[in-house]
This record gives structure tokens, C-alpha cells and sequence, in this order.
DNA sequence: AGAAAAGGTGAAGTAACTTCACGATGAGGT
DNA sequence: ACCTCATCGTGAAGTTACTTCACCTTTTCT
């Protein structure tokens, strides 16, 4: 108990969990992974070009352009006109779709509530320091073998 | 710092972080995801079913024949028959399947090294801990949605 | 022996990706 | 103004990972 690779393991473990909470959102609102990832994108940055969404989720803008067709067939987003740059397009949420970004913030939050909310505070800054931590080796890890 | 959220962040990105690296792996050995998770597996459970395979990787049966066929493709596997059921196939990696899962072992080990080696035995158990308590919670929180 | 269940695959379809080519617009230098 | 070059988006074509459904073969159960 308490080997660097069972933590690991359990680390995994967490992860796996995570993407079954995503896919059980997933599930629940019709919407791909894709489609929900670039909502949230769009939640946070507000409308952006298409390029823009490209960079933010790291795949190529033609992938994009599918995946806002999807979007916008099943109106949760438009394409409007960008005002300044006639080639590029802004990418806005409708009403369904502030709504479906609406749940999944809503939803974030009562999630960082259900796992972390029950930690004292001294626990959670630990945890945190922890993490960081963690985050820090494996940023560096990447850096190593690349 | 230290707000649920803000713990969630960080623990998502970790997620992003460990998926950057599984990447990295894909990339230097030219296997999918899929066809990676599909190895590890068999590196664990030594020749198995196609149909063992599936209910490990929470896929299709169908969907296994298709890795199978690029692993088969690619010399990692092999379909050998099975000695007491003739309607079942024991896929078997390869001296190369095998030398990928060697590699892949090692990475695990290395990665959990490197991220969690540098903690004392201490801080091990109780980052350990914590993770159990956290992943109890995402068990539980999981449950209730559905 | 006969029916039902289990193992694997062909056929067909979807979604998320990629690269490459191309048309339209924007921006900078002369 | 003009020409070049970069940038925004999309058509075309292809890959991989998935799915469901139908089907054949073999095992298992009564």
C-alpha cells in the first residue's frame, strides 16, 4: 500500500472515472465529447472564429468546421458573421446552447463540491500542494523524453 | 487557492497530462490508443478470448476483431486456436507484442516513479488516502446521477 | 437429439479525426 | 493602387474506433 505505482494506478483509476462522469453528461444531453468540449470552450471565451476553437482544443481547423456543423444542426450554436474580418466566422452559442453550457458549469461545480467540498481546508491545500506537485514531475517527465 | 474548483482543475488537467503521455507512447510506437489498451491487457491476462478481450476493454465484440486484425496486421498478435473450444481464437502477442508490453510495464513503472518517487513514504500514504476518499466520492457521486 | 447460448466475423453505418487543395479576404511593402 | 503573402473556412478523400444486426459454427444444457 502506498507504492508510487499503486498510487499511479489509483491516479488512473481517477481518471477513468472522470471520463465515465463525462460520458454519463454525455449521454444525458445527446452531445459527443467533441461537441461538448468545444461548448465549454465556447462558454469561457465567449463567441470566437473557428481558428480560434481550432487552437483551443488543439485540432485542425477542418475538424472544427464539423464539428459546429454538427452544433449548428442541432441548434446549439450559429455561425454569425464576424464583424471586422469577412473571411472568419463567430462561432455563438443559441439559447439551448448558453443553456446546455449553463448545466455543464453548474454541473463542474457540484462536481468539485462532491469530491472535494467534504475536505477541511488545511486538507485541501494539502491535496492541492500535492497535486501540484504531481503536475510539476509529469510536466517535466513530457519535457524529458520528448 | 484551494477551492473545490480549483482542485478539480488541477486534477483535470492532470488527466490532460496523462493522456499527453499516453500519447507520446502512441507516437513513438505507431499503435492507437485502442491497440495500446488492447496490448496492456493481454500483457496482464496472458492469451485470452477475443471475448474476454471485449468485456476488459468495455467494447464490442465486433470492435475487438478490428484491432485484432490491425494488431495481427502489424505482427504484435497472433489468433491461435483455442485447445478445448473449437469456436474460440486465444489472441497471443508476438516476441514484438511482447517486447511493446515490456516497454509499456516499464514506462508505468518509470511514470510512477518519477511522479510519485520523490515523495516520502509519509506523504505517499497520505496522498494515497486521500485519492481513496476522492475516488469514493466520484464512485458514489456517480451512482446517485444515474 | 434438439434447442438455446456463446464465439467470431461480414455488412453497413456513424463520429472524430487527418491532409491537401482551393477560393475568398485581409495586410504590408513598394 | 498593386502585388504578394498569410489567414479563414470548406470540399474531397481517407483513417480509425466504434456501433448494431445478421449469420455461421460450435458448445452446452435438458
Amino acid at each position: 500500500m502506498g507504492t508510487p505505482e499503486e498510487l499511479l494506478d489509483r491516479t488512473l483509476l481517477l481518471t477513468t472515472l472522470l471520463s465515465a462522469d463525462m460520458d454519463a453528461f454525455s449521454e444525458r444531453t445527446g452531445l459527443s465529447q467533441a461537441r461538448i468540449h468545444l461548448l465549454w470552450v465556447l462558454g469561457a471565451e465567449g463567441p470566437v472564429t473557428q481558428r480560434a476553437l481550432a487552437a483551443a482544443l488543439g485540432v485542425t481547423p477542418r475538424n472544427v468546421t464539423g464539428l459546429v456543423d454538427g452544433l449548428e444542426r442541432s441548434g446549439h450554436v450559429t455561425r454569425e458573421p464576424h464583424p471586422d474580418d469577412r473571411r472568419a466566422l463567430l462561432v455563438t452559442p443559441t439559447a439551448l446552447g448558453a443553456e446546455v453550457v449553463a448545466t455543464l458549469t453548474a454541473g463542474h461545480r457540484d462536481l468539485a463540491d462532491a469530491l472535494f467540498g467534504s475536505l477541511s481546508a488545511a486538507d485541501r491545500r494539502r491535496f492541492g500542494a500535492m497535486l501540484d506537485d504531481v503536475v510539476a514531475s509529469l510536466v517535466q517527465a513530457l519535457e524529458e523524453q520528448r
